[in-house]
DNA sequence: TTCTTTTCCCCCTCTTTGGGTTAGTTTTGG
DNA sequence: CCAAAACTAACCCAAAGAGGGGGAAAAGAA
């Protein structure tokens, strides 16, 4: 074995049974090696730089720091490793957020050992292995709410508050008149029952009505 | 040439060039024919259901009732046909928001001949948006840019503007003083080189600072 | 026709924004 | 440890914008 052209692999997760199960089928994989397990990224932090992963298996719940804090930190240190998350869970906001924060990808506990392998590799060569599972989630919240009670104008012009424009700016774009868009964003806070742009703007994210 | 084994295809461009273009190609392949082509929605709306497409080549940016908002409508008429969106930009948001509506892929203008037809082969074989390369662009899509010029705070701070929120807001949940986040601002807006909120959120998102 | 949507007008007050300039404290990297 | 970067805060100013009150005409769809 040519310990060279390996990929080294770190895992860092609280549960042993996970860790030496996750670090026993990646070292007797031909081409990879365990740099190193840690039970909390405390721990990690000590003695990751020196034992230079390629490729880092993060769980996302963890005692201290969570993963998800720990991410950036991670990146920090070591900006070239590949972070895979590792969850079970299976959620929205904590599949962006780790996405946001720079994880290359992102794994449940009980994905198959085979796919595990092929996703430190995947990651190695560029690509970030995502579970169709986990691709339709996130593409699937991108999915407009159909039952909305704003008009098609209204969630136009909702959509141009959300980006920051003025009223006036909005009204040049639509060719509409100022007084016109005044109107719509009153109409549209009635509806939504908020009283500012901010809560217009989070209330509609909320309900997916833009 | 057996008429009932072909893969039917319909096209709804508004650009006569591109249409015709796309036309001619796929016509001219063994084992496709095309069903319709239509200058918009609404023309399409009118003979689409008898001429029975397989497969519909849509544009994003139609005149009148846009290829978003025609996809639910497509999808109405002709519950069981692919639909492939055709897009000049890389219009990231747009792609996911058709993905999410119902379109089982996405086609770049400029992309080549053959790919095209493969594209359309594939959707008809079931391949949709779960493929490798849709799911690798939605993780770079969250990927944040590293090389950003803004600083953690402003980051954070920049990221609290999109949201509608005010300066003031902003100060109390960071529990800063308000001239602190006019600073801030400051910097973020000097960085950046705009001279507006809506400048910086775009000029923020278009190269992933945020 | 009737209802919804879209358009536009007037009034008002108060908040926010963008910009100029300076400067102390804290954190971080070499 | 020292210097640079980041974070914090203060003062000034004029202009623009936001939110809310009321009303109403025109266009489209049901």
């Amino acid at each position: 074995m040519q310990r060279d052209l390996d990929i080294r692999v770190a895992i860092i997760e609280d549960d042993e049974t996970i860790r030496e199960g996750y670090a026993f089928l990646i070292g007797n994989t031909t081409g990879y090696k365990i740099a190193g397990t840690y039970p909390s990224f405390e721990e990690a932090a000590k003695k990751i730089v020196q034992d230079d992963p390629d490729v880092i298996l993060l769980d996302v719940e963890l005692p201290g720091i969570s993963g998800i804090e720990a991410l950036p930190k991670l990146k920090k240190l070591l900006p070239d490793t590949h972070i895979i998350i590792l969850t079970v869970y299976e959620q929205e906001m904590l599949i962006f957020r780790s996405l946001g924060n720079g994880a290359a990808g992102y794994l449940t506990k009980n994905t198959q050992p085979e796919k595990i392998v092929a996703a430190i590799k995947e990651v190695t060569e560029g690509g970030g292995p995502m579970s169709a599972h986990v691709a339709r989630m996130v593409i699937s919240s991108f999915k407009r709410n159909e039952s909305t009670p704003l008009t098609r104008r209204e969630t136009e012009i909702l959509e141009q508050i959300a980006t920051g424009k003025s009223r006036k700016r909005i009204a040049d774009e639509l060719f509409i008149d100022l007084e016109t868009v005044k109107s719509h964003i009153k109409n549209i806070y009635y509806k939504l029952d908020v009283h500012s742009k901010a809560d217009a703007i989070k209330a509609a994210k909320d309900n997916k009505f833009i």
